[in-house]
DNA sequence: CAGTAGGGCTAGGGTTCT
DNA sequence: TAGAACCCTAGCCCTACT
């Protein structure tokens, strides 16, 4: 009767990515109204973009939803804390302020994702907790890794893994490290999606009225 | 982070009727000043007690705001009118003194399953229209019947469900049938929420003057 | 600016389809 | 049976109106 089950398409996840990188995560509606993505995702509801969001991050550790939820349970029971700020990282630009109505998409955009892209798991994870965490002058490495370990109770070497997986996305140029702040920065879907090539380190724009606790 | 979802208690949602009683919907401001609900309701705005009550009286019938929305314009498309004064029925008194005490009113059992509850729904909506009516002398049935079937569309045979209702209602103890004026009230949800059992037969505080239908 | 009504949004649990 | 897509609802936010 109702819907023959819409299923998503390569661009529409990538979309979807760029959207998160840009807006952050839990801005689904902010993400449909960007003409950068509305016509990708003219299909989909704000809720289609929350709910596929949850399924890519689900499968990206735990493979299910339920493993995911369960993780996370038994993860709940105990809470560390360490710290130990070293290199931060920030998501790009994204100068422009919420206006769903100039900001034609640079003339011929690049068909955005180009060939497969077997996004890694853990990739996806990264965006999450550098755009969740949103901390003042990015986040570093050991942030990072708290983030993921409190969320997902990811294994016990994960300081190891993402250190590697850092290092590898630039070295493949997807994301930029910083020499001074040892910042890294992603520029390559940003160019791709954005059209233009991501200069300059910046953090989320703040103008979220987050409360404040 | 924002805020974790602060979830409706058991006794939170009973100091809500209990207020809506005694001051009538949308005077939510007044319910919370009120000393009798302040303390229980204290970490609630009088935006939040709207919103919650919006919620029980979406799931009442309904089942849900969006179809107690579609229902609702539906049946704005034919207005009926009939009168046909019997019994009439009102609310207790509700005085002073607070005691957050046990109490277990309707409260839907979380996690139960098999079917539904009506019962408990329909009670939500008396309260309600009575509340709403604010008839001098009292609310009979075919008026407080006549109130649900133009808000919300209730199927034709609603005047024998009500009559049924009441009349358990009655059997349980949560209303009163007062055999000299038909009259009815409550005297459970007030025995429990402030501390005594109610006597007599009152009608709504006459300080407020309730929109007309 | 305050209060209410109503539309809208997100998170998370559930459900359906494959 | 699992996973992907979709549905439902509670709680909260935003805006218009008075």
């Amino acid at each position: 009767m109702g819907a023959p089950k819409q299923k998503w398409t390569a661009e529409e996840e990538a979309a979807l990515k760029a959207g998160v990188l840009k807006h952050g995560t839990g801005k689904w509606r902010n993400i449909l109204s960007d003409p950068e993505f509305s016509s990708v995702l003219r299909s989909r509801s704000n809720v289609d973009l929350k709910d596929k969001w949850r399924n890519i991050n689900a499968t990206a550790i735990w493979g299910s939803r339920q493993k995911a939820k369960l993780a996370l349970k038994r993860n709940q029971l105990a809470a560390k804390h360490d710290d130990n700020p070293m290199a931060l990282i920030t998501v790009p630009p994204t100068e422009e302020v919420v206006d769903p109505k100039p900001l034609a998409i640079s003339s011929g955009t690049p068909r955005v994702t180009g060939p497969k892209k077997p996004v890694s798991r853990l990739e996806n994870i990264l965006l999450e907790a550098i755009t969740s965490l949103r901390e003042p002058g990015g986040s570093d490495r050991a942030s990072i890794a708290l983030y993921i370990e409190e969320k997902y109770a990811a294994p016990l070497n994960l300081k190891k893994l993402l250190a590697t997986k850092l290092k590898l996305l630039v070295a493949n140029g997807t994301l930029t490290k910083d020499c001074t702040t040892f910042n890294y920065f992603r520029n390559k879907i940003s160019s791709a999606c954005f059209g233009r090539k991501a200069e300059g380190f910046f953090e989320i724009g703040e103008e979220s009225h987050q409360h404040s606790y």
